[in-house]
DNA sequence: TATTTAAAAGGACAATTGTCCCAAGGATAA
DNA sequence: TTATCCTTGGGACAATTGTCCTTTTAAATA
């Protein structure tokens, strides 16, 4: 639900303090303030020092649909500068985020130039895609209470800083679904 | 639906025919048979060249959702490979399937040392990101006759090769809510 | 402190989807 | 041919989830 890569934010923390050409920039983020926007270019790759973020589709229906929390050394962008398309997704700051903020070329740079980079990418690739298909497929196949309890540890570290709406978004559900589940748990 | 890459297949047929020493090897499977297993090990990585798979999760459930069907060029083990994990999902065969088969080690050789590989390794896993995020949240967001419209176009060419429990699974429904549709939509 | 605004909780009902069951049609094997 | 199995289609009802709306609570601001 919240996720996170120690070893990338290691990573790039030791990049940032042996670059001395402004080739990786930190930046600060107000909670809410949107980073990408779903369908407009994407100029640069993020990786999270701190803070938590959320990403998310919007749908002609409306619904927002949460992909993910995203918390240290998660990155961002990545997937866009790869494919060279629009975003696909938004990113919202859920609380203060601090990120470091790498170019499309510089990227691009590191992932042909830097072997232990490029593994590093490809791995968190191949994790993104594992979350992804076992959280859709359990989605699909599990009732709403079941969602639910499986969410529920992490849920509780996180229930401070995200609303029910965005709970239940992540979830593909309603609030109303939600706070009735909640209720019958209890 | 049906993932096709004509890029990678071209990729491979060059790579297959400049290959002396047996590194990749053309292995065909019957209709039906299952070529990787959730929770075993993987010891390869396969492009198809020919025929259609499913890519299949089974839940705790009982029931088995569809994640995609693969169609020529279409790479898989690839991500247990690169995340040195178990398969977290099951491959089978729906028709005749003929497949080029790359060992573990040589696969890594090729990421490591052929740079245009791995830039289309890189945008293979990407696009498998973007597709699975688009997909989830349609169906989070959709009702059932929503997704079975959206499938419509692939649907017709499918129909005769895949079963209607098939579609269910791949739409995370059952069969009656499918039938049921199919109805109304007529 | 009083006033306004937003988030959370839940009642009542409607729509959607699932469960369970049975029947019809095609394919296969004895 | 007849028996058997599997796929498909659908009726009847139950469970789940969504929609709409109201109330409560908490937080923010004048």
């Amino acid at each position: 639900m919240l996720r996170i890569n120690k070893e990338l934010l290691n990573f790039l923390v030791a990049l940032y303090h042996s670059d001395t050409e402004g080739n990786i920039i930190e930046q600060t983020f107000q909670p809410k303030s949107q980073i990408l926007q779903e369908n407009k270019q994407v100029f640069s790759v993020y990786i999270i020092k701190s803070g938590i973020a959320k990403c998310y589709l919007t749908e002609d229906t409306g619904d927002d649909f949460i992909q993910e929390f995203f918390g240290e050394g998660w990155i961002f962008g990545e997937i866009e500068v790869i494919r060279d398309e629009l975003s696909f997704c938004s990113i919202d700051a859920i609380s203060e985020l601090v990120v470091y903020k790498i170019s499309k070329d510089f990227f691009n740079k590191l992932l042909n130039t830097n072997e232990a980079f490029n593994r590093l990418i490809l791995k968190i690739l191949a994790n993104k895609i594992y979350f992804k298909a076992i959280r859709h497929s359990y989605n699909q196949s599990h009732p709403v209470e079941s969602k639910l309890l499986r969410l529920k540890d992490d849920f509780a570290d996180l229930a401070n800083l995200i609303s029910k709406q965005e709970i239940a978004n992540y979830l593909g559900i309603t609030i109303r679904s939600l706070n009735r589940t909640l209720k019958e748990l209890k």
